[in-house]
Formats: structure tokens, C-alpha cells, sequence
RNA sequence: CGGGGUGUAGCUCAGUUUGGUAGAGCACUGCCUUCGGGAGGCAGGGGCCGCAGGUUCAAAUCCUGCCACCCCGACCA
């Protein structure tokens, strides 16, 4: 490709609204251009990217024994209203009209409609296992798009749908496309790590995320790296404190702590560090009252462990102010454990094994000091409620966690038979018994992957794409490119890489060198070659890869056979 | 949905306080010079100053309403 034909569209500036690394680049390197919120053209040299990344996916997905399908877009209501998710989703499902008035949606995933094929084209357990997937775009109304195509509205996806007799065949799938993911992902060059996951709204049991390891990542994941185990946060258990619980050692009194009301405040104000407080929260009940959930003062509540309680409402909602006043008669502020009438306690395993603590008193203004467990108020239910932090010995027993961030770019499930056993899909197993089928479901943000690999793979310059997914492989820069012997050389190397199946971007502009090594090295091509009147002299050409610090000269006769040893 | 902010050339932004002929840099077009790290000169093109009302002799600037986008939070997962 030359591209006097294929127009760069690159700039220096950095757009105003772009905040991650990613997003400026795709935006500065031509990639992509935004329409509207959450909405993003792809650009000749962005959509390039997109269909190497599409086509790892496909090989490897292929290799692993799926189908591909491709369903609509656009989904009826009756669907979604017969898996009962038409009610259950919120306002991130995109619902439409017909003109004849029939509800519809654009689709954020396909549960419902591959459910629907499957009860249609598959009759016999002979036919198990079967795995469909498909690469497309989905809608999901996102209330807040940010960090360009990382989070948009519209996106490509790959999401794939299989189908089993029994949990084990269903096991076997799942392991099957875990190996397929980490081959896709090793293959996209990205670092990368698979970590156990919730399964939140899409249901099912078991459930891993894949996450890109990169700081600007949404997501937080727990690692071990003694062990292996890694997990997102909001799963990782917290274990209940080897130590015993100290004896208690001081008196309970009631001190005046005027204005005081964050942890912080009172730990200052008392003289006492914050893992001597304790933090109480009040959130709603499953049954209507309100739950009180006790933390150590220095601890983040895990909301979705608090939610998964029984005893607390899902989705997990904090009191308000005014009913605390109205119930309780003291602010957040001021809340502690000690004669909470009525409002049952649930305590985290280390808030349950503090002794001497400080804690609100009830009563604005005041905190109790000396608080002990067993003593001055019952020994509550314990539970895991808090987030993990660096240093907590790890769920595996082996060694401590660190905290990292990452980007999910793809999460597979063992569904079961929520949607199967709501659609009524079924086979005749080999006793002609009628089974309802259990299912997995394996979906790669393919869109998403492109931000993530230039999040993880970028200097000063721009881009530094990993080569299987790199735009072109080869930039050839010609220099002084109105000399007709540069020109000349420039040429029949062109036609010598292009021949040789390199796929090589030309730059044959009447340009300066430095827009030009600029330019390439903004779009991130791995290899460069510069074709200039001083190199035609000695019978050589200069390569430098994207990555190294200066170039190296090549002879002429040999740069194709260096260039093939280093794509490879 | 709540709070904050921004809308002026394709992009990054001045100009708004104090109303008086719409600007700069980059990008774009032409000519000349230059040519191994985002060149220089000259000459150009490009604007419903987010939209709609209002005040005024006169509005980018003041007032009212609306819209869009961005950030933080909540929500969603």
C-alpha cells in the first residue's frame, strides 16, 4: 500500500477529551473517529487492526472446534420476555419499535437467540456437543462511555454459545476454550492473565475473566504469584485473621468527639489508628429493616459480597441519611454497634476479632472507646465483607496477594440451564428421555483488545504494535524521493516486498524524512526500511524495528531474507 | 439522575470580565527556497462564535431557555 493512496490522517496534537493512553493514539494515529457518544467510525488503518485481531479469534475459535453463526442484531421482545430478561435488564438494553408498534432490542449479547436456535436445529444427544459463536456488533447503553472504543456503546464481539448433556461434557468445553483463549491472547502478544470472576447479570456458576495487565485498567484483580491464584477483587475472599482475639483490656466509656465523623476524623481525633475503629454501615435488609455491617476502620466494604448475604437486599442500597435520623437519631457519623436495637449485626471476620475498639455511639458528637466483643454487646454474625488488600494472605493459603489492574478483554461462564431451562431447550438423551441441556457461554471483547494491546505496547512516539496485529508489517520509507535513483530503488524494493507477501506500507509522499518517521512510528508499523541516496551508494538499505534504538544498515540483496526472519 | 466544566476554523485554543469590522498556532491550497527527525517565506481558502428567544443603535461578549460534549459520583455489570 502506498500512501499517496491511502490517506494517514495522523496529528501532532493530542485531542482535549481523550484521557488514556489508548484512546489519544487511535485518535492521533487515524484509527478511529468518534460520531456521536459511544460511537466510533473505524478508519482504514484502525479497521486493519480490528480484522487481525478478528482473525486470530476466528482461526483459533475454529481450531477449537466452534461453528461460526451470525445472528441479528436486532432482537424481539418475546425472546428476552420468555428468558425473563426483559424485565431484569436495565436501562443498558437499547429497546426499539417497529413500525407495526413489536417491541425489539438491539442485542448487548445473544443468550436468547442462540438458545432459540439451538431448540430448533439440535434433536438428538448425538448431536452434543456443539459450540456456535460469531463476531459482531453490540449495543449496550453505557451510562457513561469513556476511554474511546475500551468502553463504548457499540462494539465488536466476539461471543460463542455451547451446549452440553451433562456438567462434565460442559467442564471439558469450558476447559477447552480456557486453552483457546490463553492461545488467542499469547497470540495478540498481549500479557495477559485469566482470573476467577462473578458472574454477575449474564448468571451461572463458574466464570473467568481475562485481563490485560495494564495500570489504566477498570478492573482490579487479586494475584498470587507464588501460587498461580489470581482473581478479580470483587471475588477474592478475604480469610478470617490467624491471630486470636485479645483479651479485653480497657474499659468501655463514652467520650465526646465533636464533629468528628469520618474514620479518619475520629482515628485523629482519639489518638487511635484506624484499624482500632470500627465502621458501620447501614444498608437495607432482604426483609425490609435495615442491617448494620461492621469493618475495621482501615477496611473497604465489597459490595457484591455484602449483596450475595442473604440477609441484605440485592442490589445492595446504603440507608438514607434521613431514615438513619429518623430511626436511629444520630448521623453516619456517629453509628456503632452497641444497642442498635432491632438492626441485625453482620461483621467482617476482622472486625469481629478486634478487641478494644472505638466505634460510634449513637448520639451525635459521641464514640464509645474500650468496646469489646462478648462484653458490652453480643458476639455478632460474621461474614466476609471487605475488599482485599496487598499483603492479605492469599485464598490458597500460599503466600500473599498483590493488587493489579487490568482490562477485561474476555470472560467465559458455565452457564448451566438458566436460559436453556427458561426456552425450553432440549434433546432426547440415549434413553429417549427429554434433557434440558446445559450450557457455556465465552465472549472476547475484539474491539476492546485493540485499546488494550496499545495500553500495553506504546512509547514517546506512538504505538508499538505487536506484529501479528500490527497494521502493516513493513514501513519503507523512501528519502529524497525526488532523486530517480531513489525513486528507482524505492520502487522495485516495493514490488520485492509486495511479492514477496510482506505487507508493506510505502511512504512515497513528497514529504520530509522527519513527517515521515514520524508518521510511521505514531501508527506503530514494527519494521522499518529507508530507501536515501547515501544508502543507494553503498549498495545497502537501513532497518530499524519499532523498538530499537538506531538502525542498522543491510545490504540490498539481503534485506528481504532479514526482513522474513524477523516477521515471521 | 446529582454535582462541576466546556461549546469560537478540521485540530489545540485566545477573544467574553469592560458589547463596537471574528483571531493565533497546527492542518489545508498555490508558488519559491529547503530536504536524514514533525522546515522557511509569500499568497490564499475555510466560521450560523452549539441552538432558539430576548435586551441594545450594535451581541461571540449581557439575560432566559434548550441542546451537545467532557470530568466526578450514583446507577448498571
Amino acid at each position: 500500500m502506498r500512501v499517496t493512496r491511502f490517506p494517514l490522517s495522523t496529528t501532532r496534537e493530542t485531542p482535549a477529551d481523550a484521557e488514556i493512553v489508548s484512546h489519544q493514539l487511535m485518535l492521533r494515529a487515524g484509527m478511529i473517529r468518534r460520531l456521536s457518544s459511544g460511537l466510533y467510525t473505524w478508519l482504514p488503518l484502525g479497521l486493519r487492526v480490528l480484522q487481525k485481531v478478528e482473525r486470530i479469534v476466528r482461526e483459533e475459535m475454529n481450531r477449537a472446534g466452534a461453528l461460526e453463526v451470525l445472528m441479528p442484531a436486532v432482537q424481539p421482545a418475546e425472546l428476552w420476555q420468555e428468558s425473563g430478561r426483559w424485565d431484569k435488564y436495565g436501562p443498558e438494553l437499547l429497546r426499539i419499535k417497529d413500525r407495526h408498534d413489536r417491541e425489539g432490542c438491539f442485542g448487548p449479547t445473544h443468550e436468547e437467540v442462540i438458545t432459540d436456535l439451538f431448540r430448533r436445529e439440535i434433536r438428538s444427544y448425538r448431536q452434543l456437543p456443539v459450540n456456535y459463536y460469531q463476531i459482531q456488533t453490540k449495543f449496550r447503553d453505557e451510562i457513561r462511555p469513556r476511554f474511546g472504543v475500551m468502553r463504548a456503546r457499540e462494539f465488536l464481539m466476539k461471543d460463542a454459545y455451547s451446549f452440553h448433556l451433562d456438567e462434565d461434557d460442559l467442564r471439558a468445553e469450558y476447559q477447552r476454550m480456557h486453552e483457546a483463549y490463553c492461545r488467542i491472547f499469547q497470540r495478540t502478544g498481549l500479557a495477559f492473565r485469566p482470573v476467577e470472576a462473578d458472574t454477575g447479570a449474564i448468571g451461572g456458576s463458574v466464570s473467568h475473566e481475562f485481563m490485560v495487565l495494564a495500570d489504566s485498567g477498570e478492573d482490579a484483580i487479586a494475584v498470587c504469584e507464588p501460587s498461580g491464584y489470581a482473581a478479580n477483587v470483587e471475588l477474592a475472599p478475604a480469610l478470617p485473621p490467624q491471630e486470636p482475639r485479645p483479651a479485653p483490656g480497657a474499659s468501655l466509656e463514652e467520650v465526646a468527639t465533636p464533629g468528628q465523623r469520618t474514620i479518619a476524623e475520629v482515628a485523629d481525633y482519639l489518638g487511635l489508628p484506624e484499624s482500632q475503629n470500627l465502621k458501620t454501615l447501614l444498608v437495607e435488609g432482604s426483609e425490609g429493616g435495615l442491617v448494620a455491617l461492621l469493618l475495621r476502620g482501615d477496611h473497604e466494604l465489597n459490595e457484591l459480597k455484602a449483596e450475595k448475604h442473604p440477609a441484605i437486599k440485592a442490589p445492595l442500597t446504603f440507608a438514607e441519611a434521613e431514615r438513619v435520623e429518623r430511626e436511629l437519631g444520630c448521623p453516619f457519623g456517629s453509628l456503632g454497634p452497641v444497642g442498635l436495637e432491632g438492626i441485625p449485626l453482620i461483621a467482617d471476620h476482622a472486625a469481629a476479632a478486634m478487641a478494644d475498639f472505638a466505634c460510634g455511639a449513637n448520639r451525635e458528637g459521641y464514640h464509645l472507646t474500650g468496646v469489646n466483643w462478648g462484653r458490652d454487646l453480643p458476639e455478632p454474625e460474621t461474614a466476609d465483607l471487605r475488599e482485599v488488600e496487598a499483603g492479605d494472605p492469599s485464598p490458597d493459603g500460599e503466600g500473599t496477594l498483590t493488587l493489579r489492574r487490568g482490562i477485561e478483554v474476555g470472560h467465559i461462564f458455565q452457564l448451566g440451564t438458566t436460559y436453556s431451562a427458561a426456552m425450553g431447550a432440549s434433546v432426547l438423551d440415549e434413553q429417549g428421555q427429554e434433557r434440558t441441556v446445559t450450557m457455556g457461554c465465552y465472549g472476547i471483547g475484539v474491539s476492546r483488545v485493540v485499546a488494550a494491546a496499545i495500553e500495553q505496547n506504546h512509547d514517546d512516539k506512538g504505538i508499538c504494535w505487536p506484529a501479528p496485529i500490527a497494521p502493516f508489517q513493513v514501513a519503507l520509507v523512501a528519502i529524497k524521493a525526488e532523486d530517480p535513483a531513489v525513486a528507482e530503488a524505492a520502487e522495485a524494493l516495493y514490488a520485492e516486498l509486495t511479492a514477496s507477501g510482506i505487507d508493506v506500507l510505502f511512504d512515497d509522499r513528497d514529504a520530509r524524512p522527519g513527517v515521515k518517521f514520524a508518521d510511521m512510528e505514531l501508527i506503530g508499523i514494527p519494521h522499518r526500511v529507508v530507501v536515501s541516496p547515501r544508502a543507494i551508494q553503498d549498495g545497502s538499505v537501513e532497518y530499524k524495528g519499532r523498538r530499537d534504538d538506531e538502525p542498522t544498515s543491510v545490504p540490498r540483496a539481503e534485506i528481504v531474507t532479514w526482513l522474513k526472519n524477523r516477521l515471521t
